[in-house]
DNA sequence: ATCGACCGATACCGAGGGCGCATGGATTTG
DNA sequence: CAAATCCATGCGCCCTCGGTATCGGTCGAT
């Protein structure tokens, strides 16, 4: 025979009361029942909790310790179901989040902060993934939210985050690399840079790789190196092999002996990043997040 | 409808195994009413806890929430019976003991490590307290051992702790006071002693009144002064208002102003020190030790 | 000392709940 | 497409638990 919660919530009443008929009554219940309850309960643990002296009853020293224990049990079991609905409702539990190297500049500090507002007592983990990767991730339910570049597959919900233009990188010693500041003076036409392009990976930034195709043309783009990292392309420009084509918010890294320049109306693009998670996720935290931004889509709200 | 224990059971093995057949086969149980206790825990908290995929079954970020304080209850359950017995065993609990001012010189310490051998496990609480005041305080249950002077009222327990013989205490500028160290040189004679004696209230300290008043003869015996305490009465010796009788485990005291005199072994008398306690007290740590001194009572088993 | 009030323990009975057995429905596998 | 696997459901039985009535003991008042 083992405990049972209604011994447990009598024991705890008789010890609070002191007194088996008040007991009885605070737990809508009459005395005998009780007085049974409390018996099995001592049968159960081999060990007396009360002394009847026939006026009223008294805790042994066992049945304070028993009734400390008693409490704790109770006590958790009075919260466990609101923490549990509160799981539920995705008011506790954790996000896994995905970046990119390129996003976390720009952007990661602002949609944490969004996420924050949106969904308090939700905890935040963060991972760094490559695009790609992280789309493989979200579909095995191993994070929640992806910063990815398009394309969106389908069967994503997805948030535009941010959205910023492509600016040239050129060595500092180029010929291009004129006027005050990281960023030249005016801007250039593509058609004006004669030197090789650095490209990116064709599988690790497909998105950045078919504008920057689009934008260049194939025959001039990638003849000298590909990278799929900002970072490491940055390093190839410094070093002299080309020039590149970087998202604006990469300028603020201040990566020594590299200067940008504006590109022309005609020649200008701008690359997007995108909040991506999937709307069957089981992750409630997610879908009270995603229900929020389809009631209000705005970053800032 | 509230939770049970069942459930919580249930629920654990169904999640540590996630299949319903084989944690039922855990639980002693067929597979349906375990599927039962499952719907019923989820539409007393009105959240699901497993997904069902039709091939096995999977927690939701709900479960995980209330697996984790269903866990924490078990455990909680688990070690409770163990602590009530070992309560009721008196292996723990705490010992409320009271000395008098003077018993905590000479024994408290040797008879506290005595206590902690024999029922380790066991805290102790101290009080310090006259005898008389320790005698009632035993009998209101209030504390468990008292560290009296006889006599030991009928219906206690009491082990002899300590005996000692009275040492006479002299003004240090007393023609008495003569020889090396604390205690001088050889012991002297009450019929010697010319002086008023510093008496003991019959009231607070009718043991050593007693002892007292017989060695030295009711008609030479406080006329000076009454006082209970032993530091109040080395106060007056040394403001020369005659000497007294004192328990020669005082001496290490080493109050300033008072010299010591051993006595003659015709006048010499012992006096004694009890631990004294009620048989029938509820404490079972008191019972446990009791036991303990019953089968050998000598102070250093 | 005796009666009455109070309190916990016990006996008995009836209703509800939980278990096992048998089976259904859904999904996956060969 | 058939078999296997797994969870859900319907049903009948038994056990358990709660309520009523009563007993036994202690304490307090007269």
């Amino acid at each position: 025979m083992d405990l049972t919660l209604q011994q447990l919530r009598g024991f705890s009443a008789v010890a609070e009361e002191l007194h088996f008929g008040r007991a009885a009554a605070r737990l809508n219940l009459t005395q005998p029942p009780l007085t049974r309850q409390i018996q099995g309960l001592e049968r159960s643990l081999g060990v007396s909790l009360f002394d009847r002296t026939g006026r009223g009853v008294r805790l042994t020293a066992a049945g304070e310790v028993f009734l400390e224990h008693c409490r704790r049990v109770l006590a958790l079991l009075e919260v466990a179901p609101d923490a549990t609905r509160r799981a539920a409702d995705g008011q506790t539990g954790t996000l896994r989040i995905a970046f990119t190297a390129i996003g976390a500049y720009a952007v990661l500090a602002d949609f944490l902060a969004m996420v924050r507002k949106r969904t308090p007592g939700v905890s935040v983990e963060l991972t760094e993934l490559v695009s790609p990767d992280q789309l493989q991730a979200l579909a095995d339910l191993e994070i929640d939210i992806g910063l990815v570049r398009p394309p969106i597959p389908d069967g994503f919900e997805s948030l535009l985050v941010h959205s910023e233009d492509l600016v040239l990188a050129v060595p500092a010693d180029h010929p291009l690399a004129v006027g005050s500041g990281l960023v030249g003076a005016g801007p250039v036409s593509l058609a004006d840079v004669t030197d090789d392009y650095i490209g990116y990976s064709p599988e690790g930034s497909r998105y950045l790789h078919d504008i920057c195709a689009a934008m260049i043309g194939m025959n001039r783009y990638a003849v000298s190196q590909l990278a799929s990292q900002v970072p490491t392309m940055l390093a190839l420009v410094r070093a002299g092999l080309g020039c590149a084509l970087i998202p604006r918010s990469i300028v603020a890294m201040g990566v020594q002996g590299v200067r940008y320049r504006e590109l022309d109306a005609a020649d200008a693009h701008s690359v997007t990043l995108h909040a991506c998670w999937s709307p069957d996720s089981p992750n409630p935290a997610l879908q009270r997040l995603a229900e929020s931004l389809r009631q209000t889509p705005q970053l800032d709200a």
